[in-house]
DNA sequence: TCTGGGGTCCTAGGACCC
DNA sequence: TCTGGGGTCCTAGGACCC
């Protein structure tokens, strides 16, 4: 064993149509068709697998399209909490490997092998042997990137896809990123790819030799220093594991999409009020409080508006977050209107513990905390289906 | 029956304060 | 009674990612 240097001790692990792969798992006589993974009626394709991707079928497709692309695919149901255990396995998997990993999503990591070569050999033999750990544990296929920069790892594990393994060493950085289209960069979707189109930058090279200052007058200061990091390969090439102090989430929220639109108030204020149960009660299981409240309104025609609140004090509690978002929703004055969907989110959330709330007079102390701590601590123990404010007792579920 | 649901970050203008 | 500016917070919208 030399002491070379590890010049390319990222990997970045995806796992291949993860969703579909797990889902085949169960039904392996459907392996060979074209299968994807999505809710029905409104919904788009959460995966697709590779049979299915031949006529043309990808990621977030309406469903109404993919069954005019594809009239004889098989549309399967998510199971997310199949698909949240058989990720946990996975990432321990990682964690075998080494201490370092960044989960990016359920079937997204980036590892830093650093400290493992010694013990594992090459972080091209670490890719292989996770690969056929993870085939052999959980029957499903992954593919991996492996360089030295983030977003480098990312991009070779996209071109592996699927079931492979691409290294890339600094040597070859440029001439594998720069015959790629601009669109390929991380941070460069549909709007930006079309603006750095119309100048004339179509290829990732062409981005690289644009100068910063002109980059940064077509896209902004912020998104041109990024993306002339990201086209030379010199983005951050250390990995940010979430091992630390805890940090809580900057925001919690939920929305949903009425199965037909609506302008009936009394189905937006209670659809309101379950959407707000919901997020409250995420964040006081994450043990959270936020000040700002917004709600999120999409018309039939897809505009989308949002309005938001901040309050003095931070919240956690159902009926509160309920209240300021019906409010912003009553102001809002629509008369005829015909929404699509509503979502409701809380911001600026810190840790319950560092709110001391004013009393407000002629409020009865915690009346409506311990309200909501005995919901908590019965949907614990029976089911989110046990308790519910009176005013969606007896609405039937939607997801059923 | 075109277009889900969970997030993050950036921009930009106005208020307000120093 | 000027021809200035910064910092921070709030609000709204938008782009992007998985």
């Amino acid at each position: 064993m030399t002491a070379d240097p590890i010049v390319t001790p990222l990997l970045h692990v995806d796992m291949d149509a993860f969703y579909a792969s797990v889902a085949l798992r169960e039904r392996p006589d459907l392996v060979d068709q074209p299968v994807v993974v999505g809710g029905s009626g409104r919904g788009v394709v959460l995966a697709a697998n590779y049979v299915a991707r031949r006529y043309g079928v990808r990621s977030a497709l309406p469903m109404t399209r993919v069954r005019r692309l594809c009239p004889h695919v098989v549309v399967i149901e998510p199971d997310y909490a199949t698909f949240t255990s058989v990720s946990a396995s996975v990432m321990e998997t990682f964690r075998e490997v080494t201490p370092l990993v960044e989960a990016i999503s359920l079937d997204e990591a980036f590892l830093d092998v650093r400290g493992s070569t010694r013990r594992l050999g090459t972080p091209g033999e670490i890719a292989e042997r996770l690969r056929s750990t993870i085939h052999d544990e959980q029957g499903i296929t992954c593919s991996v990137g492996v360089a030295a920069s983030v977003s480098v790892a990312k991009l070779a594990s996209r071109r592996a896809k699927p079931d492979g393994v691409i290294v890339v060493p600094p040597s070859r950085v440029t001439s594998f990123l720069h015959p790629l289209d601009v669109g390929e960069l991380y941070g460069v979707g549909e709007k930006t790819q079309a603006l750095l189109h119309r100048f004339g930058l179509m290829t990732v090279g062409d981005v690289a030799h644009t100068p910063l200052r002109t980059l940064q007058r077509a896209v902004g200061v912020h998104l041109g220093r990024e993306l002339h990091h990201l086209a030379w390969g010199t983005d951050r090439g250390e990995l940010t594991p979430r091992s630390g102090p805890y940090e809580p989430d900057r925001s919690m929220g939920a929305d949903e999409t009425f199965a037909r639109d609506t302008d009936d108030r009394e189905v937006i204020v209670r659809e309101l009020l379950r959407l707000s149960a919901r997020v409250a009660g995420r964040m006081r299981a994450a043990g959270v409080a936020g000040r700002t409240i917004t709600l999120k309104v999409r018309f039939a025609d897809f505009t989308t508006i949002t309005r938001s609140r901040t309050q003095t004090e931070a919240t956690d509690v159902t009926v509160e977050v309920h209240r300021a978002v019906t409010r912003l929703y009553d102001a809002l004055g629509l008369q005829r209107a015909r929404l699509r969907l509503v979502g409701v989110r809380v911001e600026g959330l810190v840790p319950r513990a560092t709110v001391h709330r004013q009393l407000v007079l002629g409020e009865p102390d915690h009346g409506w905390s311990d309200a909501d701590r005995a919901v908590d601590l019965a949907t614990r123990r029976f089911g989110s289906s046990a308790v519910r404010p009176a005013s969606l007792v007896g609405v039937r579920a939607r997801n059923g």
